[in-house]
DNA sequence: GAGAAACGTGATACTTAGTCTCACTGAGAC
DNA sequence: GTCTCAGTGAGACTAAGTATCACGTTTCTC
């Protein structure tokens, strides 16, 4: 089974119709490979109206579907995501994004709450900087 | 020496002039207790134009005087900031933010990038949840 | 002090990302 | 067949911020 046939049956499920406009917008969500913004899908269900694809996104979001990623310059851009909570490492230079499976700030939160008194319930996390292929070497020509 | 006069003379070492649509905008920063947003600021100072605050809070953002909060609804609201580097602690029923001084996350970035070959060059961290006193005396744990 | 250059300004148009409204469509229930 | 209702596209609208532009004020130079 396809994931675009696994996820029509997730949405049936839920008790939303799976129409042509969703299977476009659900299909091209599952077509990027890493992060992308709402206008680059528009771009490419060129048969789905705005709304519709803003409206797709944010069930597919609500249901866990994908998630937002915070880029360095404040802007929200969309990934698709395998597992439930999790943090990114974005990469600077190429724009390339990393999951982080496991919440590495669980231990600060527990003790966070301790020392103020707060009850804390999220929090949102995301690294930034340069992958393996993008540091350059002891700059090997050019750069940037 | 107020603060309104100490920011003055950074301002002007820096080569910048302090107008009176800058001192009106920097007085009414300084009067925010908690976060605000760049409208409420315009509110504030009727007598400066949308593009002198957006301008004089950018600038301000530059300084260092002021920091963006990410609220839990991914909007972006503003605080003024006494220190360099450090995260925010949001209550999501008051809205009241606490300035965490000590970055929780140092040691996180540093076997990050060992293990994942990244050169992590900033991370973006907010806390959310329920300060001491929005805390409903019965509702203990949980979490999301 | 005059004139020029630089800086800062408000008004306003524009951009981006997203929401809202509304008339319409099509599938399913009866 | 018709009623209902989720889903639709078009387009108006909103919020937050940027860009442009003509103009006013300061500062610099002579």
């Amino acid at each position: 089974m396809s994931d675009l046939e696994a996820l029509s049956l997730k949405l049936e499920a839920r008790g939303y119709r799976v129409t042509p406009p969703r299977r476009a917008v659900i299909a091209a969500v599952l077509q990027q490979s890493n992060h992308f913004t709402v206008e680059e899908l528009l771009q490419r269900c060129r048969g789905a109206g705005r709304a519709t694809v803003f409206r797709t996104v944010r069930l597919l979001s609500e249901m866990g579907v994908i998630c937002r990623v915070l880029m360095e310059d404040g802007s929200l851009h969309y990934r698709v995501s395998q597992r439930g909570h999790h943090h990114h490492l974005v990469c600077t230079a190429c724009g390339h994004v990393q999951d982080l499976d496991d919440c590495s700030v669980a231990g600060v939160v527990r003790e966070l709450s301790r020392a103020s008194g707060y009850e804390i319930e999220g929090h949102w996390l995301e690294f930034y900087g340069r992958c393996q292929s993008c540091r350059s070497p002891v700059a090997v020509g050019g750069g940037r």
